[in-house]
DNA sequence: TTGAAAGCGCTAACAC
DNA sequence: GTGTTAGCGCTTTCAA
């Protein structure tokens, strides 16, 4: 059966100490050229590759790592992150890895602030975290530098030195699939492009799924499409979009911005009996519910799951194995109809 | 800075010696029930996880796996899945594993056979491979559990004792999926469902799909829908696809069972104007040409080269982590459009 | 500049 | 039955 090189092998075959080759391998200098050259003769000529088992056994640190996510109680979406961080861990619970969340109130900056203030103080190895909030994240993340926190992100990009990762989806490209899928199911027609309640949080989100939305339709050739905005608030939401619906009566397609495609859901299912195609995002259990009963067409997963399964992945495998940190990771767009949600959702 | 639990740890607590602490965790016996139960009252107290690197820091034998699928030369399916074992050994190059990849012809039950051979021969200490062929599969993995040679698969299911695990899709939903898009699509009329080259190989794969597919209308309270099967072989394909889309004027849906789209949609972008819609599987470079250009409107990825990534990632860190096997893994079923295609493909 | 040696956590052989 | 010990591959310290 084969065997591995090893650094004894190694100082055998180069009839030196363990101790050179050791040096040799981590450049830590004080060796003398003969020895240098008889170290790198005999790893050009074999394929070695340290055994990370045995390199790793000297750490009986726990690395931590803390988890900042909105709060899924008060935002659903954010729920199965819970249970993708809860995936992650359980996978490597034999190795010297603490992961613990946060949650963060998601429409406060301060509470944002707040959180984060508690995870400097931990003085974790790194932290993963949701910047909902552009101008406080690029604070915050400055201090993590500081007290020498690593720093990476999902769900919402935001570019800075100090951020070493994001897993997160193209939403351009993600509101391109959604004007595909209208482009497959009606002809023609007038589409509403609907957002909810778009407050500073989320409306970059918002904005580049329109912009890759109406991109799409721009591209066409003889486009027989006309594409309306409209953008509702809550407390009003129930009664500006019965209103908008009166004055558009053409419209043939919804298509909602956010994971809230069950309120439109449920005001359509009561008032039109003509099918509207409606498409929205995510797979809440109230959108699914809509899916399922035929109201809502497609749902897009932008998988917020596996968004923090990998982003957690990622930084505990750096931590045990030395492995790189990818910077970024782009998801693939989940088409989901009723028949293949459930392999979604778990 | 907290550090785990060690073995040491344990001995210390409960007054023994590391040696008894092994015997009681690993339950080898002779152990007096004195010193079993003061150990076990320790384990009770504190959260103790062996440190498998350690562990497997004995190990210096390397881990032979050996994939067999079919040669992606004779069918470009099988292309993703070369990609899928290769990130999946790059992703354990530091570790202790070797994996060869083997090809057998699809349409060659002496081929399979004797690949088969070949492999037994290797003596690895495992092997995961695509079963297309039921009754020489059956054979072949008896000899291989002779040979002490663990047995997994990938994309195609076969029922036996000797095989520990399975990962693939159902392919029955994969069905009910392309229906449930028709049915967004096109509100009413003939579906046609077409077999190509439906041979023994293939029969189940094809017969599963048309079954979930006929199923989901069947289910549908009021429908509109007539389905057709028409099965073809080359070479007379064109030919009778063309007879056949001649007696069958009213369709207004094609759903081709296997990766073959592509060759049906060539002969429809030539001989038909008025639409027809097409749902095919899979994402050959012929298939995304065909996606791109409109004449195909979804493709469902059977995804071959997760598959065959998840499958020996599964084997490996079976090995290296003693992870247990799972014994069955059904993959998503992926719905793809012109827009989402890329984040699929590589 | 170099080699020898201890030790990381765990296993297994061995002596008592 | 039990404790001691050597050793897996690598890092690090220490003495030469």
């Amino acid at each position: 059966m084969k065997r591995k090189y090893t650094i004894k092998d190694i100082a055998n075959l180069a009839g030196v100490s363990k101790g050179t080759v050791d040096r040799v391998l981590h450049k830590r200098g004080k060796v003398s050229q003969i020895a240098l050259e008889k170290v790198n003769k005999v790893l050009e000529e074999i394929d070695y590759h340290p055994n990370l088992m045995a390199r790793s056994l000297k750490n009986n640190k726990i690395f931590s790592i803390c988890v900042l996510i909105p709060d899924p109680t008060l935002d659903p979406y954010w729920l199965p992150c819970v249970e993708g961080i809860q995936n992650a861990k359980a996978e490597f619970i034999p190795f010297n890895i603490s992961v613990e969340t946060f949650y963060f109130n998601p429409e406060s900056t301060t509470s944002f602030l707040e959180m984060n203030s508690i995870i400097i103080n931990k003085s974790p190895d790194a932290v993963l975290l949701v910047p909902l909030f552009l101008k406080e994240t690029l604070n915050v993340v400055k201090k993590y530098n500081l007290s020498n926190i690593l720093v990476t992100t999902f769900n919402n990009q935001v570019h800075s030195e100090y951020i070493k990762s994001f897993v997160g989806q193209d939403l351009i490209q993600s509101g391109r699939v959604a004007a595909k899928l209208f482009d497959s199911i009606i002809k023609k027609g007038n589409i509403a492009i609907i957002h909810i309640n778009e407050v500073f949080k989320n409306a970059i989100h918002m904005q580049e799924k329109e912009k890759g939305f109406r991109n799409y339709f721009e591209e066409l050739k003889d486009s027989d499409y006309k594409i309306i905005t409209c953008k509702l608030k809550h407390p009003n939401f129930e009664r500006d979009l019965t209103t908008f619906l009166q004055e558009n009566t053409s419209i043939s397609g919804i298509f909602i911005t956010t994971s809230k495609a069950y309120q439109v859901a449920e005001l359509i299912e009561k008032k039109d009996k003509n099918k509207i195609t409606i498409i929205g995002y995510d797979l809440l259990d109230e959108n699914i519910k809509y899916l399922n009963n035929g109201v809502i067409d497609f749902l897009i997963n932008q998988n917020p799951k596996r968004q923090a399964y990998l982003g957690t992945i990622n930084l505990i495998e750096y931590f045990i194995f030395d492995k790189e940190i990818s910077s970024k990771l782009l998801l693939p767009i989940d088409i989901i109809n009723s028949e293949n949600a459930k392999y979604h959702i778990t």
